[in-house]
DNA sequence: ACGATTGGTGCAATCGATTGTGCCGCTCTG
DNA sequence: CAGAGCGGCACAATCGATTGCACCAATCGT
């Protein structure tokens, strides 16, 4: 084992600017005009090629650190979700990813688990590192850092969410119709009793698809007893199981539309439990179309949405803001659409 | 809508050290070391209690920029893995952010999707933001950037993967003995012809595996004809069901014993299409016990590990080294252990 | 009681890059 | 041919915090 793979510190040669311009024989501040194409017409031809030649030479890479002191730029970006083991996020967090370092932007993620002790100190993390912007995807709508961040003109675009009281920028599906799209779905297999497992109506996308339920069914004139609806105290597989348990215990539902994949889930759970099938005794919908959710049995019919572009579109909104160019507040809309696998059928 | 909303940059307050230091009335070096508890016991308690105060009271927050050009530490250390879609990841990287936010430091992740090329971009990224620790789960064992890292003192360690080559600390699970313990449940069935879909050859988790699988046969008595093992190219649902399909074509086994759960995933494919049933047909093991396997019809066998720990481990290992305690190189190996789920069933 | 220690602070350099200002010397013009 | 204009570059300040060093006062030992 040599030294080296142990970890040993020897001094890092650290290639400066200063060393760039030693050896292109002109001054640090002439090195960095030519090696930043913004200002490189500012330094001859000639002086730039050297420079950008003794940069390579020496394989310079500037450090990040002392240009964002300097330039109040850290080209970072902080990215809030709930919790990165939910398969919705993944998706997502890799667009942002992606859009972002096309622009030599990096994100760091924080999981908030939706509690506002832990979403406050990843917060106060991020902004002690200066991050430029931020992309939230958290669960609460009403949200003391969101006046923080704008007071301090710091950019916030938000994901799958969006907010009420301001306006925010953000890319999200169009929660409301998705629902509906699904609601249609089952009543045109003959489904009247459609059940709901509504996710918590504290979040922006529980609500909207909640209300996409009543609209649907409004719509269908299909009445919506109150013992056909439960309300999720998170997207949960546990809060589904719990939902769907009540609903069964209601009794005389022939679907159920689920507020997402989670949920439905759970009511998959519950419907084993209960000795019932799916889609023969009971047809299921959720939202989202998750990763894996088609390798279950019965595959879930569930509303998709682009995931990635969620993120890459948010990313765009961010770095149009952070480039300056932000004066109209963009909501994006990304269309839903149903995916119709085996969790439904026909009401015989 | 307010100006504010709108992310109109206004001048940001920026309360800083010199700030605290004339509020309370000393200098800034003295603020300093007030603020920070290393060197607390540098000033006098009065002091410090009037510049705490005044922090406080002014709601001072370093500029941990600044800070990191001066110590040239940066509290944050680069995250490589091939996807973050991959659900084996996220419980890694959760359990590496919770253990490094105990101590302050923050996570970068990178996505390499095993391109070398992308790979060595988002190292360059992380250099320059002067990252102060990697911690890899990239696909390649051999790799320029070790050396690299390890040539500028920047500590590795090596997450779910070992090399052969250097002595880096890592955190891995027992693979060869997780095989076995598959392949041994698989033998006390009755099954005798078990077929093995390898993961890559070149990664040392599709290696350790293969290892396994041989060691477990040779060990019952067991023959293994070659068009009994297939080889995937990556661990990938598509590798596994071309695998899975070229096994079934050589005919005869009644059990197979994948890689990982994706290859497990794709064999279950390779089944349905042939119409042969699992595990009344044939039985199937996988690796890895990734999130949502068990809901699976059937419910997949397979062989878990603590991913969550081999995070927090990770995480413990690369502290000990930034904290300049790491001389011995430990490598951990985390127990394995059999899940038995519907997937797998006693020869009829 | 006087010189030597020690505790507590201030001073100033430093990390590495960016950028406003100003000087030098060239070219162009009237 | 003199002065204006300008391209090209160097100088130095700056971002905000850390830290080696020096300095002053108070205390201690003998």
């Amino acid at each position: 084992m040599t030294d080296l793979a142990r970890g040993a510190k020897l001094p890092e040669p650290a290639v400066t600017l200063k060393d760039v311009a030693r050896q292109a024989g002109v001054h640090p501040a002439t090195a960095s005009r030519a090696l930043n194409p913004e200002t490189r017409l500012l330094v001859s031809e000639g002086t730039a090629g050297r420079v950008l030649a003794a940069a390579a030479e020496l394989g310079y890479h500037p450090n990040a650190v002392a240009r964002s002191l300097r330039t109040r730029r850290s080209h970072t970006v902080g990215v809030l979700i709930p919790d990165l083991n939910n398969p919705l996020f993944p998706p997502m967090v890799r667009g942002l990813e992606d859009r972002l370092d096309a622009d030599g932007y990096v994100a760091l993620i924080g999981n908030t688990d939706g509690d506002d002790e832990r979403e406050r100190r990843v917060f106060e993390q991020m902004r002690a590192r200066h991050v430029d912007g931020y992309a939230l995807a958290t669960a609460h709508l009403r949200n003391p850092m969101l006046d923080e961040a704008v007071r301090a003109g710091v950019p916030v675009v938000l994901m799958n969410r969006i907010a009420e009281d301001y306006s925010f920028p953000s890319v999200t599906v169009d929660n409301e119709r998705g629902v509906r799209m699904a609601v249609s779905h089952l009543t045109s297999l003959g489904h009247r009793n459609i059940a709901c497992i509504a996710g918590p109506q504290d979040v922006s996308t529980g609500l909207a698809r909640f209300r996409g339920y009543q609209a649907a069914m409004a719509g269908a004139r299909l009445p919506v007893p109150p013992d056909r609806v439960a309300f999720a105290r998170s997207f949960s597989i546990e809060e589904g199981l719990r939902c769907a348990r009540e609903i069964l215990a209601a009794g005389d539902c022939t679907a159920v539309a689920a507020g997402n994949d989670m949920l439905a889930v759970g009511c998959y759970l519950a419907l084993d439990e209960a000795g019932l099938s799916c889609p023969g005794d009971i047809s299921v919908v959720g939202f989202n179309d998750m990763p894996f959710i088609d390798m279950l049995r019965p595959p879930l019919t569930t509303v998709a949405f682009p995931h990635y572009q969620v993120g890459t579109e948010a990313a765009q909104l961010l770095l149009d803001r952070l480039a300056g160019n932000g004066d109209v507040v963009k909501v994006l809309y990304l269309a839903p659409e149903l995916i119709v696998r085996g969790s439904t059928a026909r009401l015989s």
